[in-house]
Parts: structure tokens; C-alpha cells; sequence
DNA sequence: GCCCAGGAGTGCA
DNA sequence: TGCACTCATGGG
């Protein structure tokens, strides 16, 4: 099955490639993405931007097609600061996805204190350890593992995969996950749902905001990390030096664009410089 | 060899 | 509550 959509606001690369997913891997004409159990093959051809998989319905929520970034881009430059208004009209393909819940919870425990590179890899060896094989379009992947199967690897595995020591995280966090379950998460508001995350062993601050935005899309979250930091200080003359009211600013600035706004800053610092 | 990476837990005042 | 210290590991 296929489906397309305009590729103005829907950019492979950008939607790929601004840090908010760990696997994916270029493939053909455009990319192969994975997430949670399934797969898709996602590529532009002309003005469309198309993605195959066997299921269509999930990854159209996926990649956020119900929703029009067409308005979101407006707004984010008409607050007039030059690094987001840049960013926004250089990346208006961007999308936040919507990610499954758990993935999102144990990929960003691990992501704390690392680089985005080493991120993949660790993940990648995880899922290659735990996860199932499977294979589409003739390439193999393997699924995220379950927590059933998380909760029953044990600290050395998570070592042994390059956790370091967040390794006892995972093992703690989907012990925990294995007997709780997760579904009393679901319905909470954005700072509700904030306060909760934080009692699992290794989310904190920036982690839960990464989880709540790309894991239980909560757009009004705004993560705040060593980029985001810089960007403060630099694009923002900011004086503040605690990162909760670093948050607190940037929440109450942009509202509920606050994660979009987030994904253009992030990456636009990253990689407008080198283009 | 040093610094940094999508930070967070712990101990101590 | 605030703050310094520490925590693996790989890339630049």
C-alpha cells in the first residue's frame, strides 16, 4: 500500500534527520523507518512525498498527516526571531511524528548525556538482541523489543549493547513498566503527564519533555538540552542558567507551537551554518 | 589527551 | 531547595 502527499511540507530528510527518531536508514530513493513493529519505505518523486508500508492508517498518524504545517510554519515566523524564522522557512517539510510510547521512553533514557550517532548505534544493537526479525521489501529489521522482553535482558545485556550506565535505567524502568503497564499515562495533561515521567529511574527534565512531545503528542512540551542552551544564550540574550526555567520561558513564550517551534530551533542550529 | 554529547542520580549543606 | 560531583562511551 502507498499513499503521498505534498512534499513542500513534507520533507524525508528534514523530518528524519532533526533528532526526534534513532532508526531509520537510507534506502533506495529515499529512506527505510522503523518504529515499534512496522516499516515503511518513505522517498519524494517530483512534488509528492510518498511512503509504502503495510499500514497505511498507522503511518499516516505517524508522520502527522492530519495536521497542516502550513499554519504552524506561519506562526513560528511571525514571531520574528531571526534564528526560528530561518529555520522554519528553510525546513517547512519538518513534521513532529508520532511515535509509540514505549520506544520513546527507553530511546531518550538512553539518549540522555550522548551523541546522537552513538544513540542509533546502541538502539540498533538493542533491537538486533531483543527485537524480532522481520523483513520488508526485501530488506531486514528488526522490531523494538517489548518490555516483557526488555524487563528479562538484565543489566549486563544493556552494558554489553554500549548503555553505559544507563544501563541499570533500562533495566529498572521496563521492570517497572513490565508490572505498571503504561496506560494510566494516557490521559493526563502535558504537566500532569511531566511529573509522572519523572519517577522512572533515568528521565528527568529533558527526557520526559522529548518522551511527552514525540511519545504522547504533547506539542505544548518544550525540551531543553546543552543545543537549546546555547540557542537561549546566543538567539535569545537569555540571563537564566537553570534549565526548568529556561523550560518555563520558552513554554510560556510560544504556547502550544512550544515543540514546533523546539524541532526548528534545534535543528536550525545544528545544520543551517553548514548548508 | 581533552571536550562534548538531545542529562540525571546522589549526597550534603 | 540548591549545588557540586559523578556516571560509560565514542567521536572530533
Amino acid at each position: 500500500m502507498k499513499f503521498d502527499y505534498d512534499a513542500q511540507y513534507f520533507n524525508p530528510e528534514q523530518v528524519l534527520d532533526c533528532g526526534q527518531i534513532f532508526r531509520f536508514t537510507p534506502f533506495k530513493e529515499g529512506y527505510l523507518v522503523i518504529s515499534a513493529d512496522k516499516a515503511c519505505y518513505v522517498y519524494t518523486e517530483g512534488n509528492k512525498t510518498i511512503v509504502e508500508s503495510d499500514d497505511s492508517d498507522y503511518f499516516y498518524n505517524y508522520f502527522d498527516l492530519a495536521r497542516d504545517y502550513k499554519e504552524i510554519v506561519e506562526r513560528a515566523i511571525s514571531h520574528n526571531v531571526p534564528l526560528l524564522t530561518k529555520s522554519a522557512q528553510t525546513f517547512k517539510g519538518l513534521r513532529l511524528l508520532n511515535q509509540n510510547k514505549e520506544e520513546m521512553i527507553y530511546s531518550f533514557i538512553i539518549s540522555q548525556n550522548n551523541n546522537i550517532p552513538r544513540i542509533k548505534g546502541i538502539i540498533n544493537r538493542i533491537c538486533a538482541g531483543l527485537g524480532e526479525r522481520r523483513e520488508f521489501l526485501g530488506e531486514e529489521y528488526y522490531t523494538f523489543p517489548s518490555t516483557s522482553a526488555l524487563s528479562q535482558a538484565g543489566v549486563a545485556f544493556f552494558k554489553n549493547a554500549g548503555c553505559g550506565y544507563r544501563d541499570v535505567f533500562l533495566d529498572e524502568t521496563s521492570k517497572r513498566i513490565l508490572t505498571e503497564g503504561i496506560s494510566h499515562l494516557e490521559n493526563l495533561n502535558s504537566a500532569q503527564l511531566k511529573k509522572e515521567l519523572l519517577t522512572y529511574k533515568g528521565i528527568g527534565p529533558k527526557v520526559a519533555d522529548c518522551i511527552a512531545l514525540f511519545g504522547f503528542g504533547k506539542r505544548d512540551s518544550f525540551p531543553v538540552d546543552t543545543w537549546i542552551e546555547k540557542i537561549y544564550k546566543e538567539d535569545f540574550m537569555g540571563e537564566l542558567t537553570d534549565r526548568n526555567k529556561i523550560c518555563d520561558y520558552f513554554c510560556n513564550l510560544f504556547k502550544e507551537d512550544a515543540g514546533y517551534v523546539q524541532q526548528y530551533l534545534f535543528y536550525g542550529k545544528r545544520t543551517l551554518d553548514k548548508l
